[in-house]
DNA sequence: TTCAGGATGTACT
DNA sequence: GTACATCCTGAAC
């Protein structure tokens, strides 16, 4: 499949949140083997104006400088020193910004990536784990091995190692605030995050 | 099913 | 030194 096109993340930055669920993400290892997942929870962050967003007011430090790069590069971060982040930089380069990657369902390759997650297959797993297999950004990163080596990764390039392709539209999509934020004051409010059971 | 606590490193004040 | 776009475990209910 082909991956969505720049054009595709050059745009309003909630647009792009909404738009992006039900679309394949797709990691290719060294090796080759591609793990597939489809994306079920997203949030948009907006560095002209959120607060929120590590890059709010335009500030430009040597973590944040991949929000400037152009839309549809892979934005990985460092949290909470032990786990990452994948977000995909949005809207025209220069403006920093950028949507979450919070949450997927495994299409293919599912025992590579419990491997990656818990050292095991996918049927060694308790139903808990099973039920929270992919359900937030961290776990999303570990599955998938992605890390701040792939920060920058230029998402329209099949050969990156990591790239994004169309999907079935969910029919229902669910909108609520943002997690984990609450230092953000206005923007805690904010209705940027969204997500879909299907 | 919910909850508290700890792990862990870096960016930035 | 403090905060952080988190996750897992184990105990209580």
């Amino acid at each position: 499949m082909e991956p969505l096109p720049r054009d595709f993340y050059d745009r309003d930055t909630v647009e792009a949140a909404r738009a992006l669920l039900g679309c394949r993400l797709v990691r290719v290892l060294p090796d080759g083997r591609e793990l597939i997942c489809r994306i079920t929870e997203t949030e948009a962050y907006v560095g002209r104006m959120d607060k929120a967003c590590h890059a709010y007011g335009y500030k430009r430090t040597p973590r944040t400088q991949t929000l400037f790069a152009p839309p549809g590069t892979a934005y990985i971060y460092l949290i909470y020193g032990m786990y990452h982040c994948l977000n995909f930089v949005t809207e025209p380069e220069g403006e920093p910004s950028a949507v979450l990657i919070r949450g997927a369902k495994v299409i293919t390759n599912g025992d590579i990536i419990a491997e990656n997650r818990f050292g095991c297959k996918m049927d060694q797993l308790t139903p808990y784990q099973r039920k929270h297999f992919l359900d937030g950004p961290g776990k999303l990163c570990q599955g998938l091995t992605l890390t701040r080596a792939e920060n920058g990764l230029d998402l329209t390039d099949p050969n990156s190692g990591l790239y994004v392709c169309p999907g079935p539209a969910p029919e229902h999509i669910q909108v609520g605030k943002r997690i984990g934020i609450d230092y953000a004051q206005e923007a805690i409010d904010f209705p940027w995050r969204f997500w879909t059971e299907e």
